[in-house]
DNA sequence: ACCGCAGTTGATACG
DNA sequence: TCGTATCAACTGCGG
């Protein structure tokens, strides 16, 4: 008489999920669909509203799909660490097996192992099904030499050794009713002194973990209000929830001429309405939709037609993504910093540490995360990301480029961690990966390629169409002038609107010298404690 | 080993 | 006003 909990995390869905399958092979007497409401996302991630609001959704979404198949069902959310929690479900509820989708996230590791570990001295059985990524990303390590995939090349020639990813599987017809839901111990709550990351979007106290089974006592899924945001705080009209991301694969498929003539690079970073790409980031990060879902759906209509193929196709996208994934599974936690990481290039940037003073840098920063630098591109783009919490592929490259070695030369963590709070499709591997290409400090090493806020752009909108969008003050401004509005005469600049932080054409030439230097020094994160002197990278190796 | 090529660019010169 | 060639000059990869 199996009783089974299975844990949701980042597989907010019920299609494509192989380790929901897995629990429900168990033929489970009852089944608990739990989230645990964990204070290291609800205080120690920055999350912005706009994310809340999308997890929120996938959360209501998820809870009534299960209720459909089962009225007596729904997702089950208590307000509780996992480590501390779950250990007494399984003693108070007598839970026979744990059933989650493996996670090599560092955090996500670490957890799990303690998990793991503790279920194993209660006798509990844990089940955990790779579903997350298209493969294990510790076989696609396995299958490139035990080494991080550090290129798409790399990460290509092991998905040929490891073979097809699964096919998708439907969702389940029949899903078993809850077991008890007493809770008869006590609430461990976050820790009073825990440093809450995302305080400064909050209007009053959160007050999420007042009851572990929340204000209703029936474990719902909390809300805005709860969390302690204003109700208007989030602004984008991009929502989550599993019907959603379906509906817009659906979508997608029907359009099999977009599939087979994608080529991510040549997609418009300036068009809007609609955006020139797929926008199922988010989904694909809170699992809304299965990656093999999304990854079968297009492949079948790229091989169907003459599309490029991967890298650049769509199913190349999700490639990337996993490239990022094994990279993450293989180097740890410090793939997302320099410091100790010997794969990521040491760069003498400004603000290395967050506490540093440089003055100048620190407003340069603020300036760029606002989109306040006097440049339109670089601030609508970063205007954009605020409002909505997606911006274009392209986009983001160019702000990337603009904050480290293209301007500011300001650290790229620091960038990393703006887009940590902001983005909808926040996914600690892919931002810590683009971040680490952009800045040319891993997986891209031409960093005399450098985006110019003027000229990049006008590629596609030399109207400035996007920029009159998200940079209202220079609705009206001629287009010859929307990318360089210092150079407007005095009655046609809009007094509104920021001077440039700097020169341009300056800071490009310095930042091209000092990346050249940073290079020939060749040193890595692992060199850290020892960069003003310690050996170059460069002789040591043996290649 | 060595060589040539291609990779999510920009500025300029040319017909 | 275009499209295209060229240079700048780093790595990983394949022949």
């Amino acid at each position: 008489m199996a009783k089974v909990i299975y844990w949701f995390r980042t597989d907010l869905r019920l299609h494509d999920s192989p380790a929901l399958a897995a629990a429900l092979d168990l033929k489970p007497d009852c089944l608990w669909p739990i989230w645990t409401w964990d204070p290291h996302y609800v205080y120690e991630t920055r999350v912005h509203p706009n994310r809340w609001q999308f997890l929120l959704d996938c959360q209501n979404d998820l809870s009534e799909g299960i209720q459909k198949i089962n009225p007596k069902s729904r997702l089950i959310v208590m307000r509780e660490a996992p480590t501390t929690l779950l250990p007494k479900l399984f003693k108070h509820w007598k839970v026979t097996h744990l059933v989650f989708e493996k996670d090599v996230d560092a955090y996500g590791r670490e957890r799990d192992e303690k998990i793991i570990e503790i279920a194993k001295e209660q006798g509990v059985e844990v089940i955990v099904v790779n579903g997350r990524t298209l493969w294990d990303s510790d076989e696609v390590v396995k299958a490139n030499g035990n080494k991080p995939t550090m290129s798409i090349k790399q990460l290509e020639a092991a998905a040929e050794m490891l073979g097809d990813p699964q096919k998708p599987i439907p969702a389940p017809k029949k899903l078993p009713n809850l077991g008890t839901l007493d809770v008869i111990f006590e609430q461990n709550k976050p820790s009073k002194d825990i440093f809450d990351k995302n305080k400064h979007n909050r209007k009053s106290k959160d007050q999420s973990y007042n009851q572990i089974a929340g204000p209703e006592n029936g474990f719902e899924v909390p809300t805005l209000e709860e969390l302690g945001f204003d109700e208007n705080s989030a602004t984008t009209p991009i929502r989550g929830g599993e019907g959603k991301a379906l509906q817009q694969l659906e979508k997608l498929a029907n359009d099999s001429k977009f599939i087979m003539t994608f080529e991510k690079p040549k997609t418009a970073p300036t068009q809007f309405d609609p955006p020139a790409t797929t926008q199922l980031s988010p989904h694909v990060h809170f699992g809304s939709i299965g990656v093999r879902k999304f990854y079968w759906t297009a492949r079948d209509i790229e091989e169907k037609g003459n599309s490029s193929g991967p890298p650049q196709s769509l199913t190349g996208q999700l490639l990337f993504r996993e490239m990022y994934f094994a990279a993450f599974a293989k180097i740890g936690a410090p793939f997302l910093r320099t410091e100790g990481n010997p794969h990521c290039r040491y760069v003498p940037w400004s603000l290395r540490s967050p506490d540093d003073e440089n003055k100048k840098a620190n407003e340069w920063l603020d300036k760029w995360a606002h989109g306040q630098t006097g440049f339109p591109w670089i601030d609508a783009a970063m205007r954009q990301l605020r409002q909505e919490g997606w911006i274009h592929h392209l986009a983001r490259h160019a702000v990337a480029c603009f904050l480290t070695r293209g301007g500011c030369f300001i650290a790229w963590e620091r960038g990393l961690e703006v887009f940590e709070e902001l983005l909808l499709d926040h996914e600690p591997a892919c931002n810590a990966g683009n971040w680490q290409w952009l800045s040319c400090t891993a997986f891209y090493a031409m960093y005399y390629r450098m985006y110019s806020p003027v000229s990049f752009p006008q590629k596609w909108d030399k109207n400035g169409d996007y920029i009159r969008k998200y940079v209202p003050e220079l609705k009206n401004i001629p287009g010859k002038f929307i990318y360089e509005p210092w150079k407007a005469p005095k009655d046609q600049k809009p007094a509104d609107y920021p001077e440039p932080i700097f020169d341009f054409g300056e800071r490009r030439k310095i930042c091209m010298d000092q990346m050249k230097a940073a290079y020939e020094a060749g040193k890595y994160g692992t060199d850290i404690n020892s960069y003003e002197k310690g050996p170059s990278r460069k002789k040591q190796r043996t290649r």
